[in-house]
DNA sequence: CCTTATGCCTGAATGC
DNA sequence: TGCATTCAGGCATAAG
C-alpha cells in the first residue's frame, strides 16, 4: 500500500517526465476513479507534479490542480512513447500490457506519451479540484515528517490533543502527521523501541525523540530504496520497490525479531494487522 | 474525546 | 477442482 515513500519516489519520477507537456486526452474507464470533469484538464499544460501526505498533486495552467491518492492498490505509471511503440514493458504485477483490466484512467500527453492510473481495487481517485479546494485539502493535512521543521517537539505536541490514543493509531492520524501508514507506523515503532499499544500521553521525552528519529531515518531509507512493494506497489516506471527486504517486523509476524530472536507478535490494533517484539519494545 | 464497526473493492490465501 | 469464507487496509463515516 503506498504510503509517504513510494508516493515520493512516484512524484519525483513523474516531475522528471511530466512538466511543460499538455494533456491531450483523458480516457476514464472507471466513472467513479475521476471526480470531476475530465473537460476541465483536457488541453491543460502541467505546471508541477508534488506531494502532500500520500496524495499526488499535479498542477495545471488553469488554477486547477489533479489530486491523486493511490489509496491500497493505486498505480501511476507512466510510459513513454517509444516504450509505447516498442513494447516489452517492465512487468507491472498487474500484467504486462497497458492498459489492462484494472487501467481506471489513462492521460494522453502531447509528447504521445501516456500515463496510466490502475488500481485493482478502485479505492483510490484522481480529483480535478480548484486552487481553494486544494487549500482546503491541505489545511486538514498533518505535519510533514521530511520537512525540516519535523522533530520531537512537533510530533510530541501535535499528538498532545489525543493523550488517551494508542501510539500507533496517533501515527496513522494523517491530520496530525502525514505519510505514514500500516508499514511504517510497525517498521517506526520498532526502531523507536516502543510498544504501539503505549499511550500516547505515556511516552516520555526520550521516547518522542527516539520515535521522531526512527520515523524519519524508516522513511528516508524506503526512499533510497524506491518504496515497499508488498502487494502490488509500482513506482511511475512499473519497478518494484526494495524496501521490502529490509522490513524488520510488518509482515514478520510469528517469525524471529532480527535483534533478539525473540518470536514477533502480531494482533489487531485499532482494526489494523500490528506486529511487533515484546522483548525489544516497551 | 475515544474506540469499534461498516462500506468501498477484489485478488490471494485458506478451508472443506 | 471448486466453491465459500476470510483477509489485506486507507480513510470517511456512523455508532457505541
Amino acid at each position: 500500500m503506498p504510503e509517504l515513500p513510494e508516493v515520493e519516489t512516484i512524484v519525483r519520477d513523474l516531475a522528471k517526465y511530466l512538466p511543460h507537456k499538455t494533456i491531450k486526452e483523458l480516457k476514464v474507464l472507471n466513472k467513479k476513479t475521476f471526480l470531476g470533469s475530465p473537460k476541465l484538464a483536457t488541453g491543460k499544460t502541467i505546471k508541477q507534479v508534488s506531494r502532500r501526505g500520500k496524495q499526488i498533486i499535479i498542477d495545471l495552467t488553469n488554477d486547477r490542480h489533479l489530486v491523486i491518492h493511490l489509496k491500497m492498490t493505486g498505480q501511476l505509471i507512466w510510459r513513454s512513447k517509444k516504450d509505447l511503440i516498442i513494447g516489452g514493458h517492465p512487468i507491472t504485477g498487474v500484467g504486462e500490457e497497458l492498459p489492462n483490466k484494472f487501467t481506471r484512467v489513462i492521460f494522453k500527453i502531447s509528447d504521445g506519451s501516456e500515463l496510466f492510473f490502475n488500481d485493482i481495487r478502485k479505492f483510490g481517485y484522481i480529483k480535478l479540484v480548484s486552487g481553494s479546494e486544494l487549500e482546503i485539502i491541505f489545511a486538514r493535512l498533518g505535519l510533514e515528517p521530511l520537512l525540516n521543521n519535523f522533530n520531537d517537539k512537533k510530533l510530541k505536541l501535535v499528538l498532545a490533543s489525543k493523550p488517551k490514543s494508542k501510539i500507533k493509531s496517533a501515527l496513522l492520524d494523517q491530520t496530525k502527521v502525514v505519510g505514514i501508514g500500516n508499514i511504517y507506523a510497525d517498521e517506526s515503532l520498532w526502531l523507536a523501541k516502543i510498544l504501539p499499544s503505549r499511550t500516547v500521553a505515556s511516552l516520555k521525552d526520550s521516547e518522542w525523540a527516539a520515535l521522531a528519529r526512527a520515523i524519519v531515518k524508516i522513511l528516508q531509507s524506503s526512499i533510497s530504496h524506491r518504496g515497499t512493494s508488498f502487494s502490488n506497489y509500482r513506482d511511475a516506471q512499473g519497478s518494484s520497490g526494495n524496501f521490502i527486504k529490509k522490513l524488520k517486523v510488518y509482515g514478520r509476524g510469528g517469525a524471529k525479531c532480527l535483534k533478539c530472536k525473540n518470536i514477533l507478535s502480531k494482533s489487531k490494533l485499532g482494526g489494523r494487522g500490528t506486529v511487533w517484539c515484546s522483548h525489544c519494545q516497551k
